[in-house]
DNA sequence: CTGTTATTAGTACCAAGTGCTAATCCGGAA
DNA sequence: TTCCGGATTAGCACTTGGTACTAATAACAG
């Protein structure tokens, strides 16, 4: 015998978690056992069959494509908005958001949240952000529903300047605070939106 | 004939991007014409059988795996690193990192990488943003190397408080800066790091 | 030496095809 | 009308990567 059968029914799992693309045969030779044995071990520890393991693989693809889409061009969902004035949008916090060591959610994440929304909420094709000082409040954890709230401020701040305030709460307690200045180009000379 | 034949092999193209789970059968059910209609239409199109298509889904998904893990529990490559010192991470901005509009990238990318690499060189299991002020000083675009460069800060900001300097800059030119205070948990009293 | 477990072999069958040949259908030109 | 050609359909053999099942053999433990 050249391995025990645990250790290699551990090992073509751990294998086949890495590279889903191997076919039995493959297997039975990385193994040097028979295909069946291989088939054996994949009935024992329920692990699907090479076409049915790419099925799985595409279909997640296919899913987070959508996702990924939305979830970049606007970080977190836009639920309220006028023009210039407030904006309001809800993120939820899931394990892809956080530390694995502690399970707080990335600082990085409530910052795109606010920011998407600052950029959003300015009445401007092209507005970008200047400069910025947060604050993280309270710590974020994964299955927690993130309300950003961003005002428009109308007192001056230079010619093309604008100040946008966004606070963030979870369950009504503030967790982040941040000040944007927003940059307006609004240069629509060179042509209308797309 | 149910539709022209040009119509039938344009709509059979955009169907399968769509969705490349269907089947030659289930297409020619959609379809009302044979199987080997069908089969003839990805021919003279080069369009792949549904196991072909599946494989090339799942390859993508695999790669991108890879690069979403490394990318998210870093945003950014760190280059060099001397722990509670200072630390190096470039970040190669591509289209998915800008706004379509203008092809300026979205600032909470650049926030992003400074942020994880904040968090990177604090010699500590826990460390989170407490607090940051930015500037985003020049536009950047798809295909710069944005190369950020933190620096922590030894004088102190109170008990358990550190300052991290992040100067991110694109062929020599700073486009970036940031100052993050950093909360150091250091409670290692309660468990080794996993 | 015998029983049990592990492994291998072999067969029939399936899904979703490819590749090829042959038969039909259908519309327009001679 | 009749004939031609492209489009469509049918049919068959063969391929991959399997499942499901049975049977034989090997390996080892008591």
């Amino acid at each position: 015998m050249r391995m025990p059968k645990k250790e290699r029914q551990r090992l073509l799992g751990k294998l086949l978690k890495q590279n889903p693309f191997l076919t039995d045969e493959e297997l039975s030779e990385h193994f040097t056992v028979s295909v069946q044995t291989i088939r054996l071990d994949r009935l024992e520890h329920g692990i699907p069959e090479l076409r049915e393991r790419l099925k799985t693989v595409a279909t997640r693809t296919m899913k987070e494509e959508v996702k990924s889409l939305h979830s970049d061009e606007v970080f977190g969902d836009i639920i309220d908005m006028e023009l210039d004035e407030r904006a309001l949008s809800i993120f939820d916090v899931t394990e892809d958001h956080v530390f694995q060591r502690n399970g707080i959610a990335r600082g990085h994440h409530l910052f795109a949240q606010a920011n998407s929304l600052a950029v959003a909420v300015m009445n401007d094709d092209l507005a970008l952000t200047a400069k910025s000082a947060i604050d993280f409040l309270k710590p974020v954890k994964a299955g927690d529903r993130v309300v950003a709230r961003a005002e428009v401020k109308k007192e001056s701040l230079g010619e093309k300047r604008t100040l946008v305030v966004v606070v963030s709460t979870v369950n009504d307690e503030t967790v982040f605070t941040g000040e944007f200045h927003m940059y307006r180009t609004t240069d629509r000379k060179q042509g209308e939106m797309k």
